[in-house]
DNA sequence: ACGTGCCATAGGCCGAGCTA
DNA sequence: TAGCTCGGCCTATGGCACGT
């Protein structure tokens, strides 16, 4: 073993310990709290030393919001076995919103600080080949596509808006939780679930072959959610809206 | 033993935000 | 609005490891 190798493995280990310090201030403290006189006194460098492993501060916090994010991918990942599409997105959407309540200095950090940093996350994972982003949205995409095929959504249904329209609403339900004290006044998990019976009504009653009257429902439901979805968007928004990955 | 280069540090500059 | 504080960043300098 060369010396080069040793010493790239001693910056590696640095590396490291300004990360694990600046993820510990983070969630402890918040983003905000973060600073590299603060990060240096934790791992008892100068903070001049720090500037010879990350360029600037948001650099710091670019690879913490990546690391997030992938973090929240994979609590996603097991539910997206569920067999049935319904089934599937009201699990991957409870995760969703569960990891931005148990995680949630992670979770502003990717959704709710600086745009720059999770669309640097996105840039930086397209360039390394890795599209786990786009492929996520996909699955929730091909799941509103399975419950069309199956009429249990109109086939008017824009998948693409409705998925993005969905994750707007789910931010929001966060956003709120984060922001506001009193909300919710029931538990998450129903929130979540009611939401998702004035989103789907009829797609949840049958799950191979929705009742004509749910499929009805469904139907008029969609023909009048676009502006329901707009005003969820545009609620959500407020607070920053998520970047589409 | 000495020269060289890398790395860490102390100290300071500058700008932004706060406060009296 | 001036003074103060804080935080990001820069720079001169010294120590140390390594090569010759």
């Amino acid at each position: 073993m060369g010396i080069a190798e040793r010493k790239n493995r001693e910056k590696q280990v640095l590396r490291e310990r300004i990360l694990d310090a600046s993820r510990r201030i983070v969630m402890r403290e918040g983003l905000a709290a973060l600073s590299m006189r603060k990060i240096a006194d934790a791992i008892e460098y100068s903070p001049a030393t720090l500037y010879l492993h990350f360029e600037s501060r948001d650099e710091i916090a670019r690879v913490l919001c990546t690391e997030g994010y992938a973090q929240l991918l994979e609590t996603l990942q097991p539910h997206l076995s569920v067999a049935d599409p319904a089934d599937r997105l009201k699990a991957i959407w409870r995760a969703y919103v569960s990891f931005g309540i148990t995680h949630q200095e992670t979770y502003r950090l990717i959704f709710m600080e600086d745009p720059t940093y999770i669309g640097a996350a996105f840039a930086s994972a397209r360039e390394a080949g890795d599209d786990t982003g786009e492929a996520a949205f996909r699955l929730v995409v091909d799941a509103l596509d399975e419950l069309k095929a199956q009429g249990r959504l109109p086939a008017s249904v824009d998948s693409v808006a409705w998925t993005e329209a969905l994750w707007a609403t789910m931010h929001g339900i966060v956003a709120l939780r984060l922001t506001c004290p009193v909300f919710p006044r029931v538990p998450l998990d129903n929130v979540v679930d009611a939401t998702f019976d004035a989103w789907f009504g009829g797609a949840y009653a049958g799950h191979a072959a929705a009742p004509a009257r749910a499929r009805k429902r469904t139907a008029a439901a969609a023909s009048g959610r676009a502006d329901k979805s707009g005003a969820a968007a545009a609620s959500a928004a407020k607070t920053k809206p998520p970047p589409r990955p």
